[in-house]
DNA sequence: TGAGGCTGCTCG
DNA sequence: GAGCAGCCTCAA
């Protein structure tokens, strides 16, 4: 008896299967999906048996030790394994990694503790008993187990006598960590429109569907009752929320719902959390996963729907380390996967590619057009800052100043978004808001500060840093980004009696200060909320009536095609946190390019005005969704070497790919990380047959290159 | 002639 | 990734 073993280095040169023998002592304990050690070379390491094999030509040897009583990968999952190497070429055993908790990744020296709690179950009562014993027999009315702890808040004596005459039996059982405290309360009645979708949906057989309704719509009350419905029909679902709106408000929105039936999978878990919540799941104690991008991957069975909310969100691409996946993508080869399951996608702003495809019919369209109980969206100003940095030194124009005294006055609520993507990597112009453009590509140049030039990262084009805006010709060319500490410096001298809470990541970063800090400001023990992104998703406070974006333009000048898009999307985001209760909501917001239309739409609140005029952009530099994109980034040691490497490389893609641009190579977003110079080629195509195969052969050669690297990335967010 | 470095290959 | 064989270079 032989099985095939996938060991944990993520190296092309070993990504395949190797055959062990299996001795007869560990015959009864192997399954496909468990872990087991294994000799490799003089080395031992761990793997994942992924098959069982009758006769092999070859010498083998012994597996030393299987590791798990339970496979950790399933059938379903090692198939959507294979699909994401074959979509990513990554390595085989990388995309089975992704998948697990770090307490389950085959890797050496993990070790997890189980904990194990005392609990009781009721043995033959006997007719007389006393009291505390009846208090203690009365708490088996609702469970059939209960926690040896809960008995001897009662009294540990008429434990012990109950336990001798054998009315209770201890019994050993794994504990879990508890997260949700749970508290069930009747759910809402749809309101029409949600009615609407929510028909619509459950009377469909269509398999992928784009929920776009407006922010404060109410598009978590729909995924609920879709949710539901699942349920009803004995099926299970997946929830895949944002990183950054996996906020207590959402989780407690789901929990008081759905109660004990939830797991959670996130980043502030600790590892011993995360593995409790996936051994939940793994057994089928669960009947909703709700979680960030890896979150997808759980081992749910009878899985009937995948809800991605924020479909926008970059989070759900894996975009910086190996297997560069897309959330959105795996879910829909789940989905095929699981019979008559089902895939939501939800947003106010979707993203061109989600849009195009539901309005060519790819996608079925859900409409949520109007806010529910009949709220207005809030009305958005925009304040032109062309002159106004001139006029006053700080970074608050006198209209925006003046709107947070009236309603910190009125007993009203702030937020402050500062806009901060794109930081200092490119130059703009203080005094007309210009930022320098390559001629070629309508991309932002990033700035060298080294070298002092700027360059292209799309085309490669470069150019000395000018002394004179190309625009207006001021010397006043800028190369700063401003942080939340300086911004709340200056609003506490502006307006030294507000309260203000700053949220950004250095404030977050400890665990619960996240939910600390939101819990503070609902219960409005701040007037204003200063920060970055994290402000912008799913936060929902019934007295924040103004929002106030200090710098809207950051983001339309980071190098990428998808800049635009990115910033109408925050901005939108953001102006919905306002007037979501009864008091109506007003938006402000500054910037330098009051005419650009992904400003203007937002002002409009215009979503479709926007996708139209962002569609004939990408038509004509031909960007997605009317092209794909690959980006090949090429790393190496020497600057020389890493250069001449992508050269020929960028040949023998020009050899063989004969319906695909190919532009580059260029340095990469950072050039040299860790002393590893990095180049970038990038391609752009409609349809090409042999891609795969000629970047499998590409990755073939350069596989055991010890000078140069490659990594390729598909739908790249960041071109780096 | 032997030490040291580089490359390419294998691991079951 | 680690280890190793095979080959090259260099200095004496």
């Amino acid at each position: 008896m032989y099985v095939g073993v996938l060991v944990e280095l993520s190296n092309k040169n070993i990504d395949k299967v190797f055959t062990y023998s299996l001795p007869h002592s560990l015959k009864e304990k192997v399954s496909i999906g468990v872990r087991v050690k294994v000799p490799f070379g003089r080395q031992t390491l761990e793997g994942f048996v992924v098959s069982f094999i009758n006769d092999v030509s070859i010498e083998t040897k012994d597996i030393l030790e299987v590791i798990d009583d339970e496979p950790v990968l399933n059938e379903e999952l090692l198939t959507l394994g294979k699909i994401m190497q074959e979509k990513t070429l990554a390595t085989l055993i990388s995309c089975y990694q992704v998948m697990l908790p770090k307490a389950l990744k085959a890797k050496n020296g993990t070790v997890v503790n189980k904990k194990f709690d005392t609990f009781y179950k009721l043995g033959e009562i006997p007719d007389k008993l006393n009291d505390n014993c009846k208090k203690i027999i009365s708490l088996f009315d609702k469970e059939d187990l209960v926690l040896k702890s809960e008995i001897e808040k009662i009294s540990s004596s008429s434990l012990k006598t109950l336990e001798k005459k054998g009315a209770l039996i201890k019994e050993k059982k794994e504990h879990y960590r508890t997260l949700l405290d749970i508290k069930i309360e009747p759910k809402k009645e749809l309101k029409p429109d949600q009615k609407n979708a929510y028909e619509e949906f459950i009377n469909s057989d269509d398999e992928v569907y784009l929920l776009h309704g407006v922010t404060g719509s109410g598009k978590t009350e729909v995924y609920m009752e879709m949710i539901e419905n699942t349920l009803n029909k004995g099926k299970k679902a997946i929830v895949l929320v944002p990183e950054i709106s996996l906020t207590p408000q959402t989780i407690k929105r789901f929990s008081k719902r759905f109660g004990s039936k939830i797991a959670l999978l996130h980043s502030a878990l600790s590892d011993g959390e995360r593995y409790d919540e996936w051994r939940k799941i793994n057994r089928g104690e669960v009947d909703i996963v709700i979680g960030a991008r890896s979150a997808l991957f759980a081992p749910i069975k009878n899985l009937g729907l995948i809800v991605i909310d924020e479909e926008h969100s970059t989070s759900y691409k894996q975009d910086d380390a190996s297997p560069r996946y897309d959330a959105i993508e795996m879910a829909k080869e789940r989905i095929k996967l699981n019979k008559g399951a089902k895939l939501v996608l939800g947003s106010a702003t979707p993203t061109l590619d989600t849009y195009a495809r539901a309005l060519k019919g790819v996608y079925h369209l859900l409409k949520l057009p109007n806010r529910a109980n009949n709220q207005k969206l809030p009305i958005v100003r925009l304040i032109d800052m062309n002159g106004e940095i001139r006029r006053n030194k700080g970074h608050f124009s006198k209209i925006l100043l003046e709107k947070i005294e009236e309603k910190i006055n009125n007993n009203e609520q702030v937020i402050l978004l500062l806009n901060r993507r794109g930081y200092s990597s490119f130059v703009t112009c203080k005094n007309c808001g210009e930022a320098i453009k390559c001629p070629n590509c309508d991309i932002t140049l990033t700035y060298h500060k080294t070298s002092n030039n700027l360059r292209c990262h799309y085309c490669g084009y470069g150019t000395n840093k000018p002394i004179e805006c190309p625009s207006c010709h001021e010397k006043s060319l800028n190369d700063l980004g401003v942080g939340t500490e300086k911004i709340e410096e200056e609003l506490k001298e502006l307006l030294p009696n507000a309260r203000i809470l700053r949220m950004d990541f250095d404030t977050t970063s400890r665990k619960g200060m996240h939910e600390k800090m939101i819990t503070e400001f609902g219960e409005h023990k701040y007037d204003i909320l200063l920060g970055t992104q994290i402000v912008s998703k799913g936060l929902d406070f019934k007295d924040v009536t103004l929002v106030g974006v200090i710098n809207a333009d950051t983001s339309l000048n980071i190098p990428n095609f998808r800049s635009s898009e990115q910033t109408f999307s925050l901005l939108s985001q953001v102006a919905g946190r306002s007037g979501r209760s009864e008091k109506s909501g007003e938006v402000l917001i500054q910037t330098f390019n009051p005419t650009h239309y992904a400003i203007k739409c937002v002002e409009t609140h215009d979503y479709i005005k926007f996708f139209n005029e962002e569609m004939n952009i990408r038509k004509r530099l031909g960007y997605p969704p009317y092209y794909f994109i690959c980006y090949i980034r090429i790393n190496c040691k020497n600057e020389n070497d890493g250069y001449k490497e992508s050269l020929k490389i960028k040949r023998l893609l020009e050899k063989y790919l004969d319906k695909t641009v190919i532009l580059g190579p260029s340095v990469s977003g950072v050039f040299k990380v860790n002393n590893i110079y990095r180049y970038g080629i990038t391609l752009k195509y409609k349809k090409q047959d042999n891609l795969y195969e000629i970047l499998n052969k590409i990755i073939d050669v350069y596989k055991s290159n010890h000078l140069v690297t490659i990594d390729i990335n598909f739908n790249p967010i960041v071109f780096g």
